[in-house]
DNA sequence: AAGTGAAAGTTATAACTTTCACAAGCAGGG
DNA sequence: CCCTGCTTGTGAAAGTTATAACTTTCACTT
């Protein structure tokens, strides 16, 4: 890779794909140039860190003119690694794991669930689109010969710590976990990765009632 | 209220809602009394980090002995605003807004799907769970008379820009968006949260390879 | 009833992030 | 071919956050 800077957090890469997609949006005009004005005001932050963002990884920019939306995407697309296509499997073909499994974002961002598992007899051997739910059982088999890196986790919260524990950390690499159990950054080596739905609602919540200013890293005041 | 600082950022927000999932999880064992460390193993974060985001609201811990966790909890929901019911409405009852309305995790942190609303008239008239699905030519009409604030937004993206500029935020305060549209923090005095579940796999995919440390703002090395 | 250990609360500092302000430089027009 | 306007890229300053180290205080023990 070429770029230069040694260490990049892990906002400035949420916020490389929040430019992605302000570009996306924007690109279905016919503008062939964006400025760092114009992603600002489509995802709320402000021209000088997206500036900063981009220039931390070259100089893709054209002074006086704006950034290249196509060169752009290219770059950030090598940055962020979504330039191949990435196999992934599902754990847990609920409601949850089966909108997660057919949810656009993913294709666009070049991963592809390949497999999924669950439980329930009832629903292996069928399909959520094109991917094939397998028994449980079989996951580790699977894991080891794909050489599965990334995992997406969607089973009952209580289920959760026995699969995580017993997933095969050779291959595995990534976990997202969507279920309400709670699991610290990395396990055996694998990296975690919570989300919980009602999280983020009990964070606009809150926000609603105290935020002041529009930022993303909100100041917020209390009396 | 009864805290006495005045800024709060949304990340400590969001953190104290990672205590309360985190009490949550290990108060199914019959502890009574968690410390800063127990807190730290099961979320992944710095004991010292807890203890001053605690201490921020006031001294609820006992010196010596560490938190009683069902202080601790009514607490953190107090201060989360997550002790009364809050109703709220789905925007698009497709494959992923059916799994948020079905998402368990809600019920716990109090949020009430009152209602959902989808333009499929093979939809409407139906329920998801307890939650009956209305035609969204109502929406507006029943935001005011249901005085809805917050509102899950669930549609397919095209369609999440012209919903979110019809919405009547006389009413409206905060929405949850689920779609691939990128919306700034603010829009009409709403605040908008946007979720992208693509994001999260981008950004585990980047951390997966690049990450060095175990913490939550990970710095990450590239050559 | 004093002593001890353990963990909360607190403070100071280091590390990191964002912002501002300006220099650099390209494109287009005259 | 130079001049003008505009936006990038950058370096320093401001602001913010996390961390470690320290002090306090509680409960339990003897």
């Amino acid at each position: 890779m070429e770029f230069h800077n040694d260490k990049i957090s892990e906002a400035v890469i949420r916020r490389l794909t929040d430019y992605l997609r302000c570009i996306r949006i924007a690109s279905s005009s016919d503008k062939t140039l964006l400025t760092s004005k114009d992603i600002s005001e489509t995802c709320g932050l402000k021209p000088s860190i997206i500036r900063k963002d981009l220039a931390q990884f070259g100089a893709y920019g054209v002074k006086g003119q704006g950034y290249n939306t196509h060169d752009l995407t290219r770059h950030l697309n090598n940055i962020l690694g979504l330039n191949n296509i990435k196999n992934i499997i599902l754990i847990g073909a609920g409601h949850l794991g089966t909108a997660i499994a057919r949810y656009p974002g993913f294709i666009t961002a070049n991963f592809n669930f390949i497999a999924a598992f669950d439980t329930d007899p009832e629903k292996i051997g069928s399909h959520i689109g094109h991917t094939k739910i397998y028994s449980i059982d079989k996951l580790n088999k699977y894991i080891k010969e794909q050489k599965i890196e990334i995992v997406v986790l969607a089973v009952p919260s209580d289920e959760a710590a026995g699969i995580v524990e017993k997933l095969d950390s050779n291959y595995v690499k990534g976990i997202l976990n969507f279920t309400s159990m709670v699991f610290p950054g990395r396990i055996h080596d694998m990296y975690v990765h919570n989300i919980d739905l009602a999280k983020e609602l009990e964070v606009i919540s809150f926000c609603m009632k105290n935020c002041l200013t529009q930022k993303r890293d909100d100041q917020i005041n209390n009396e």
